[in-house]
DNA sequence: CTGAAAGCGCTTACAG
DNA sequence: CTGAAAGCGCTTACAG
């Protein structure tokens, strides 16, 4: 069944069928009608792929998500999730696309074969290829997280320096004299990710600013690494608080405070920018200044709307900051 | 840049440059050549739209996905993180279609838009509307959990029935007398979830056949429903122990009893079926039957590939029943 | 207000 | 081994 066939069913033409459909022209009251109730008759809906030929739109985005080796964090999953449903709110698909990987086939598909209008690239690198590729092609897009040269993109990031280092002053506030950072894995950091970098900017330039004594440590991305990792903080000498931005190590951190036999908030802080839910399933709920994922998936989506709609517009970005959310894992440095 | 700029700059025909591209015709060794160097010299890809409707299939599954209003599970994660995966390896696409809300215009545009070549239902319900679609469709597709009438129909799926039971002889073995399952929510219970369901009979009647004193209670997908979940059993004279299915509620569960003062293994022993990673988690780690999301997912885009390719070949279905893994939540029952 | 026709960029019988 | 042409199912100038 196709649009000649209810072109022939209605007595009019196709064109008339594909007008009524769009509302690209008018068409009478009556005529409109008897089209309407053949579609609503048959079932019948535009064939995607022919429409997406003719109009040389696709109606559907692209979204690009890390390599599956690494299990996606909360935080990325909440943007998978929000991207999905802020697309379906605009009647748009989505195509999810693994790359970043070896096979960078899926990647090269959604360019080449025009599968998309335009691409949401999460987890970007400082130096992306992947970026440098979609420029080359001329395909709108929005990153989640910045690249080394911004100028020209559009892209939506958390302002991890700014809650780092609010961290480190409600740390501070709280008396605390040592504290540690607990970053995301060496190769992470070594690679130029953005949110280590930007965290240990934060928790450097406040921890000198407050007088606080600051240290860090690296952590893969993985509960046992946590867990190790809180054994290598209580090493250090008179540390009684971190600060994380390691989801996926945070349930192992907080395993490897409690094996040591410390009690949260009493005997050490905690405090970190993970998801919401993640910090509220801590035991006790994590104090964090907790990444909006969800807005910031909506807003990716809003922004490359507009792109795609102004692609010689002037580029637009939005760093979020949200506040530190008070919850139970914070409390002033035990004296000793 | 299209198919005839190629022909044309090979000095061949169209026709040529595809068949070239398909091996679906022997071309002569000097014009594969020729074509191929300029094929990588201009980057070509053959536009994804035009060779659908030529070819009347997308290369693209589609992937349903609960409604985004409630978060999904860890495992529900898995799924989409392996779909996508298993996928990717076929060089194919996968568009994601949040559906089961108000919203089914995603889902109706997935179908009557012939977007994709089959669909991957996640979690459907006993009786469900969209499987019933999907049969009116004649679009190949495997569901993850089964329906009320699977007949000829290819799914996927936990044993949850054994594993339960499993759970529950664990438990007895252990010398427990009461012992309570921790379901998902009423709501889900009375929609007839199949998980829900059949842990339910899992464990009547394991109870009944080991002779143990089995209660209910049904408990929200969200950490603070858990915990007062949590409050709720222990409120229940007798009980030392639970099983669940319930990962959202996981942690919070966990807190419940910390809360109250109870030791996981020593005073209260906590075992369910959730995703390796969330029993890995816990504090202590959770014994469980991890939910083998990533095989499942996997065989699920397997299943769909041979229905695909025959469609008419009798219907195939995979029940999964992992082990229980033990770890450190269960203990023999205190002696008070 | 409506129709006939060209065109989107491919694939694939049909010929040779 | 290769080419000319029809066709996939739409949209949209062009005419009237």
């Amino acid at each position: 069944m196709n649009i000649g066939e209810i072109a022939r069913r209605a007595g009019v033409s196709r064109s008339t069928v594909s007008y009524a459909l769009s509302g690209k022209r008018t068409v009478s009251e009556a005529t409109r009608r008897r089209i309407e109730d053949v579609i609503a008759e048959l079932g019948f809906k535009p064939n995607a792929a022919a429409r997406a030929l003719a109009e040389g739109r696709t109606r559907t985005l692209g979204l690009v998500v890390p390599p599956a080796g690494r299990r996606l964090t909360a935080v990325q999953l909440d943007f998978v999730a929000s991207v999905v449903e802020a697309a379906a709110v605009h009647d748009l698909d989505v195509l999810v696309s693994p790359s970043g990987g070896d096979h960078d086939r899926s990647f090269e598909r959604l360019l080449g074969g025009r599968r998309v209008d335009g691409v949401i690239l999460m987890e970007v690198r400082f130096e992306d290829p992947r970026v440098d590729r979609l420029r080359q092609s001329g395909l709108p897009f929005v990153t989640i997280g910045r690249v080394e040269h911004p100028e020209g993109s559009w892209w939506v990031d958390v302002d991890y320096e700014t809650l780092i280092s609010r961290c480190v002053h409600h740390l501070a506030d709280l008396g605390h004299e040592r504290v540690v950072l607990i970053n995301r894995s060496a190769e992470l950091v070594a690679s130029g990710y953005g949110p280590a970098m930007r965290a240990l900017a934060g928790f450097t330039s406040a921890a000198e600013e407050r007088g606080v004594q600051g240290s860090t440590v690296c952590c893969p991305d993985d509960a046992p690494a946590g867990e190790a990792c809180a054994e290598d903080v209580l090493r250090m000498a008179g540390v009684t608080a971190a600060v994380t931005i390691n989801e996926a190590a945070l349930a192992g951190v907080q395993r490897g405070l409690h094996r040591a036999g410390l009690r949260l908030p009493q005997d050490f802080s905690l405090i970190g920018v993970v998801a919401r839910h993640l910090a509220e399933d801590l035991n006790p709920p994590l104090t964090s200044a907790d990444v909006p994922a969800i807005e910031m998936g909506t807003h990716a989506v809003q922004l490359l709307l507009e792109r795609i709609a102004a692609p010689e517009a002037p580029e637009r970005h939005e760093l979020f900051a949200p506040p530190i959310s008070l919850r139970s894992s914070t409390s002033p440095r035990p004296r000793s």
